[in-house]
DNA sequence: CTTAAACACTTGTATATACAAACAACAATT
DNA sequence: AATTGTTGTTTGTATATACAAGTGTTTAAG
């Protein structure tokens, strides 16, 4: 069923997450070819970008809780692609090589996937609802 | 930190998913009331103004998987809100009178919902942002 | 008829995420 | 210096959702 059709089509609880739903359903199909979740592997390329970043920063940028950046940086650790270290209380978070070595196909996945959804919905309309949504969201700041 | 300010404010992904939470948390908040969470709610609300409404007609238009459905339909029959009757492949949902008692504040609910995303987004802004998002999902489908 | 395919739903298991509480370290105040 | 509050991170636990596989039912094909 096309959502549009839903009963629920009018209410933006549905939409919103209908729609955030099917993205990352694109997204971990853009992923597959490194192995990792949409979310770990921006985790990463952020660690890569800028080693040494903190946890704090991570959960900033990626609009998650520090509790979810420590549970997806411990999976990257087991898989030897991150390391962390401890200071006091701050936690800088570095890339191994083995991480950098892949840095060339993450990219590769983030591009898998723009192409995939600009070319789903235009590059005009895609740019156009990243950018209300942008907007929106930062209304409903809590 | 704003949406908007993150590092990855261009990529769908994070735009989509950082929306959707933040919808989630404010209608989880509008259901409080009534102590469901909100896919529970319209699950409930389904099953009152259809009873005998099968599963996978609910999860078509709650945009789910089959399975969800079943866990939530499981919740709402130990809270003693639905009741299920099974004749050969097919089911049925029935609301028992405790859930009808319950229409009023159900509805109450989903106004309150409304209201407060609609107050926070303005009503023409929250009715673009809900149809571009229905146009976009279709195109999505997979 | 019987067998195969399709259907409707459920169950086992896994993922992503969050909240609340705990903890450790630092900062600020008296 | 002791106390209190704040910050950054982690841990315990919970929720929402899904996929894949399983079960029982109906339909279709031979």
């Amino acid at each position: 069923m096309k959502c549009s059709e839903s009963k629920y089509s009018k209410c933006l609880y549905f939409t919103a997450n209908a729609f955030a739903r099917k993205v990352e359903k694109l997204a971990i199909e853009s992923w597959k070819a490194v192995d990792l979740s949409p979310s770990h592997a921006y985790l990463l390329i952020m660690a890569i970008e800028e080693p040494g970043v903190q946890p704090g920063s991570i959960a900033n940028h990626l609009q998650l809780t520090p509790s979810t950046v420590t549970r997806l940086i411990q999976k990257l650790e087991e898989k030897k692609l991150l390391v962390r270290t401890t200071e006091g209380k701050l936690t800088n978070v570095y890339p191994t090589p083995k991480a950098k070595a892949l840095l060339p196909d993450l990219k590769k996945c983030v591009e898998h996937f723009y192409k995939t959804y600009s070319d789903a919905l235009g590059k005009d309309a895609s740019n156009a609802i990243v950018s209300s949504l942008n907007m929106v969201a930062d209304k409903l700041q809590t």
